[in-house]
DNA sequence: CTAATCATGTAACTGGTTACATGATTGT
DNA sequence: ACAATCATGTAACCAGTTACATGATTAG
């Protein structure tokens, strides 16, 4: 059901056309939340379209359908966004599993994991603040997706590199 | 392949059996890194069997078979943690999906949304904190799977809290 | 004119969840 | 004796990925 609102969330933010939404995807969202390609958006959007959420509100070049959510599509959106924050919790990513796996390495090769971990999260976190100054600059407005996501994400690597410093202390004591 | 990564993982820390695995998901890594369940776990551990990276060590009551890590098991795990780092890292993570999309509510709403947000992880940090005391009290080694894991979840516990205290800012402002 | 990108769609496969199913052991 | 928990397994279903497939438009 994520993939649904996700895409209803996105939606509710300015109407897209499926390929829009891939790439609206791949921006920050998609490193920190979800993501999806689009041989699943396209059938999602189509299905939600039968639901009366969503409906073609243009059609342009090369095929493109533009989508917009719906009164019924927002209702849904928000009963869901209010509802059961604690349910169906599952989480999953690859690149923290790799963190958590590490004590089955020898001091050596932890250590170098950590370093690979810090150098990426270090560029990773140059692109976002660029893309923030970005924001910045073209006066995206405050509280926007976009602007949480990217806050979010800072954050977040900011507080992977202090546990990856705090995790070599430990590895190597 | 995750799963499979995740299992040696677990495996390389200590021998279990695949009933104790699916509880070991649900302690910790299983709320920031990786899950699964029994109907996924058995047959993958077969396979893993199949392949040499894990033998059955002990066979107790109830059937229980406790399985443990091959050396080939532990040199297979160690190519895919210092692999590759940066392919495939796509995240699912339904919790900060629902941040994300926050953008589409009404001032009034998303600031209920994040009430309850902070609610849920004001307890969550309280109960990894209290498991990280008993860690320490129990004598658990520094450096361990879940002395790493309890860490990194309270430092991305904090850094969500902060985060929902400045989103409410942005929002409100 | 031609390469890059925009834009959509389907099919086969893999990974993961939920539901169904069974039975042994332990603690009270 | 009974309930709780330990312990394993399979089948049906749903979600997600990769590969296959096609064609229009735009920029150089």
């Amino acid at each position: 059901m994520s993939l649904r609102f996700a895409l209803l969330g996105l939606l509710a933010e300015r109407p897209s056309s499926g390929y829009e939404l891939e790439r609206r995807f791949a921006e920050g969202i998609g490193s920190f939340a979800w993501s999806a390609s689009h041989s699943q958006i396209y059938p999602e959007l189509a299905r939600l379209v039968g639901d009366g959420l969503v409906v073609v509100v243009a059609e342009g070049a090369r095929g493109r359908r533009d989508h917009a959510i719906t009164s019924a599509g927002r209702e849904a959106l928000r009963s869901w966004l209010l509802g059961a924050p604690d349910s169906t919790r599952t989480v999953r990513n690859e690149f923290v599993l790799r963190l958590f796996l590490l004590s089955a390495l020898d001091r050596r090769d932890a250590v170098r994991v950590l370093d690979g971990t810090e150098r990426f999260v270090t560029a990773e976190l140059a692109t976002l603040t660029a893309a923030q100054q970005e924001m910045v600059e073209e006066g995206v407005p405050p509280g926007s997706g976009p602007e949480l996501a990217a806050e979010f994400g800072v954050r977040s690597y900011r507080a992977t590199l202090e546990w990856v410093a705090w995790a070599r202390g430990r590895l190597e004591g």
